[in-house]
DNA sequence: TTGATATATATCGGTTGCAGATATATACGA
DNA sequence: TCGTATATATCTGCAACCGATATATATCAA
């Protein structure tokens, strides 16, 4: 028994969706995106560290993000540079355009696939 | 400039979903299969020899489709094993069940998706 | 008749993209 | 103190795919 069909996989363009889409509502930072993308889809969705890291520095690189380093500080720190860190990412103007595309662009997707399931049907051509 | 935004690319499942669905309509082969694809999508999805071939030849092996090779004979053909060969692709009955999984999984697939895209005000969440 | 294009199946080779593992460091609860 | 959670990041290898190539025939126009 292989693992039972659930939802197809993310493709590149859909997981840089979901993520711009998540920080439409607010800052966020890595280990929280993950965790919210598993979470919100019950699972379905996975973005491992592998897979988010590499995007998130493309998205920089981008400016479609705006980033921001967060100092969680333990309770003693002197002026020293080891310290556990949080990394904010925020969606820029460009971004929020770049959000817009994905959007319309998965609507025509999800149009497009539904076309196939309506099959001829649809299509006009005879059964 | 980098080629615009379309649609996303399709997974292999969406692959196999598509194909699946054009073979619901009646049996088809490779070529003509290609084509449609493109001519249905309006060129937004491509389904390549290298990409398609292989497919097949797995969705064969599972049992998903059964096949039929039909001679294109020229104007003299003799016994000979060189003529034009067409392979013709059939929906089996378990071909047809993973169809119905793979739409049931792209509805949920597309749903998910959109309660991302819906974003706080679909989860109550505060903005 | 010759050449270009379309039909038809199939493989190969390089590139991309990701899963799984590893690395580093801190916080927290049992 | 030991495991788990938080937090970022890279590496290694594998799998999938794009583009090109290979082979062979049919068709149409010049």
């Amino acid at each position: 028994m292989s693992k039972p069909i659930t939802t197809p996989q993310l493709t590149p363009d859909h997981t840089e969706l979901v993520i711009l889409s998540l920080l439409r509502e607010g800052p966020s930072y890595g280990y929280a995106i993950s965790k919210l993308v598993a979470a919100r889809s019950e699972e379905a969705f996975k973005v491992g560290p592998s897979q988010l890291y590499p995007l998130l520095t493309k998205l920089e690189k981008q400016g479609l993000v705006e980033t921001d380093w967060e100092e969680i500080k333990a309770k003693s720190a002197g002026p020293d540079d080891n310290g556990r860190k949080r990394k904010w990412y925020k969606l820029s103007a460009k971004g929020q355009r770049r959000l817009q595309q994905r959007i319309e662009a998965h609507q025509r997707f999800t149009s497009i696939i539904n076309s196939f399931i309506a099959g001829s049907e649809a299509t006009g051509a005879v059964a």
